[in-house]
DNA sequence: CTGAAAGCGCTTACAG
DNA sequence: CTGAAAGCGCTTACAG
């Protein structure tokens, strides 16, 4: 026999005052109550255990404080990162966030979290690494609810987001290795999203930009797994690149991993930038060096961003050299 | 001038029926209405994009399909693959998952998850490594909802679990150990907690039933992670241990690390077995043999368990023989 | 400062 | 098979 969850009657009930006075002050209304009411309402309602029925607040004011995020599996594991920064600053400004798993890019799973996520009343939505197909685009205007893209981007898209500049993260690694002396520079494990092609663009880019050839075969896809760091690795010795940009620390991993199959020594017969800069960039041997997103950052700018604040877009990142790059003698 | 979102109200006029027969066919009430007037009202819905508002249902039936699961930040990443295994499982059954971030181990972020998660209607709560203080346990049994604990337990605390066995998965390490010939074997890694503790015994159960001495610092304590290898391995050789067996994958690969700095051989100087099994086994050199948990079907119980069904609490674990480990000559 | 009352968008006996 | 009506637990003008 098990008393049903308080509600703000018994609060009131128990306090001997209304329920108004209840609701104002559980929300804290300035100037509405005395000291003294709030505090037999504060009393009754530990007494009796009492906690707000959120579906029914949401309803009352067809608003709510949760923001949903939408985690589309990430093949690396960046995104703890970026929870915890949204996290904490939804916590900082009083919001709190509900996390749906998309899975791995099914557009099904997708669509769920979606439809989920756009049920009930929400501060807004944001989306990391989901890739926007036409039906989530339309299922998120309908909503009529702010949303974000988190961590990657379309400038084709209606949508705003917050992230690492792809094309630049990919630019720079090269220029750092062309600094290094390197000219025969591959780019290993990208995708066909437009992640993998603002990559594509920037690495492009740069050697366009210091007159260096880019020959066929140089610019290699996979899917940011370690597998595909590992398969493409095999085809190395017909490259003949002395370095390489990994699309993710994932795929930095694969390649090193073939490579000491290979009897490839890292950073003497090939060096490697990895993008990411996530904690496996310190366990492996050598240290990989990266160009490392601040993950952290973008999810305290995607919330902030979200509710009216910040408008950043892109967010800075920077080149950490650990072990994995050698200089190139000209 | 944007449209408000419809309700049912719209989608009744639309239909040229009541509310109550919308709510009907779109809850798929059996033998409440006609194949015609369902079809009217989908087609109503439809054209007014019309969704049901989850706030709403929840306060009228006082019930959701939500399952709240709430993850405390693990060190290690084993939590997709129990994600995986819940979100699958989870829908299957025609409920829904929403994901409460409850950071690392902050007792604060937790009670705020908790307090989240029961702050409306939900079909139960399941908690993912999380470290149960009084005013959680408090928390949870306020709130009157089915819970599990997921990936950790404690037979002092009253709440069932859905987990892999942590006494075996030390025990069948060591037994494996010394089955190779292994009998000056270390456990590094863990902590104080119910999971390091119930580890711990696991070890020395073991040891003991094979007459083995556990001479005093075998036992290293640490928290999972990476560091917490590198730093315990440093003392490796006062310990003359010629296996170890690591508390987690992490761990498992700040030893080689530390070893590789030492110039300690795996596994000709020292054999490791770790806990876990995620891909990060095979992502060294050489690979991590390890006690690998199914993590994915702790996922898939807990939900089956939370929701009435098939109420086992261990799920079985398998020893893979990968490459750490060496036969020791006796 | 406080209470009575209407309303949020659903669900579900109850009649018919 | 279908509709009118009450109710879920809150919030918020509106009076006083």
């Amino acid at each position: 026999m098990v008393a049903n969850k308080p509600t703000i009657k018994d609060v009131a009930r128990q306090a001997g005052v209304s329920i108004a006075t209840v609701s104002r002050v559980m929300a804290k209304k300035a100037n509405t109550y005395t000291p003294q009411t709030a505090q037999r309402v504060w009393d009754a309602a530990a007494k009796l255990g009492y906690q707000k029925n959120s579906a029914a607040a949401e309803l009352a004011t067809r608003s709510s404080d949760k923001i949903a995020v939408i985690v589309s599996n990430p093949p690396t594991n960046f995104s703890t990162g970026i929870l915890d920064g949204m996290q904490q600053t939804a916590l900082a400004h009083n919001h709190h966030i509900i996390i749906l798993y998309a899975g791995n890019h099914s557009p099904q799973l997708l669509h769920q979290a979606i439809k989920d996520a756009t049920a009930g009343p929400r501060a807004g939505i944001l989306l990391i690494g989901s890739q926007i197909d036409p039906q989530s685009l339309k299922m998120l205007q309908d909503s009529q609810l702010p949303v974000r893209l988190v961590s990657n981007y379309s400038y084709e898209l209606p949508l705003q987001f917050i992230s690492s500049d792809n094309t630049e993260l990919a630019a720079q690694s090269v220029e750092y290795l062309i600094k290094k002396g390197h000219r025969r520079i591959g780019l290993f494990g990208i995708d066909h999203s437009h992640t993998g092609l603002q990559r594509r663009a920037g690495y492009q880019k740069a050697m366009y930009e210091h007159h260096l050839p880019i020959e066929q075969d140089w610019i290699q896809y996979g899917n940011y797994s370690y597998e595909a760091g590992q398969t493409i690795m095999q085809y190395w010795a017909d490259l003949k690149l002395s370095a390489v940009v990994a699309a993710s620390d994932l795929v930095a991993m694969g390649i090193m991993r073939q490579a000491a199959q290979m009897g490839i020594k890292i950073p003497q017969d090939l060096s490697i930038v990895s993008i990411d800069g996530t904690f496996l960039c310190e366990v492996t041997d050598p240290q990989l060096t990266s160009v490392t997103q601040d993950f952290y950052q973008i999810g305290v700018n995607s919330v902030l961003d979200l509710l009216g604040n910040a408008p950043s877009e892109l967010v800075p990142f920077k080149l950490v050299e650990r072990g994995s790059v050698a200089e190139q003698p000209k």
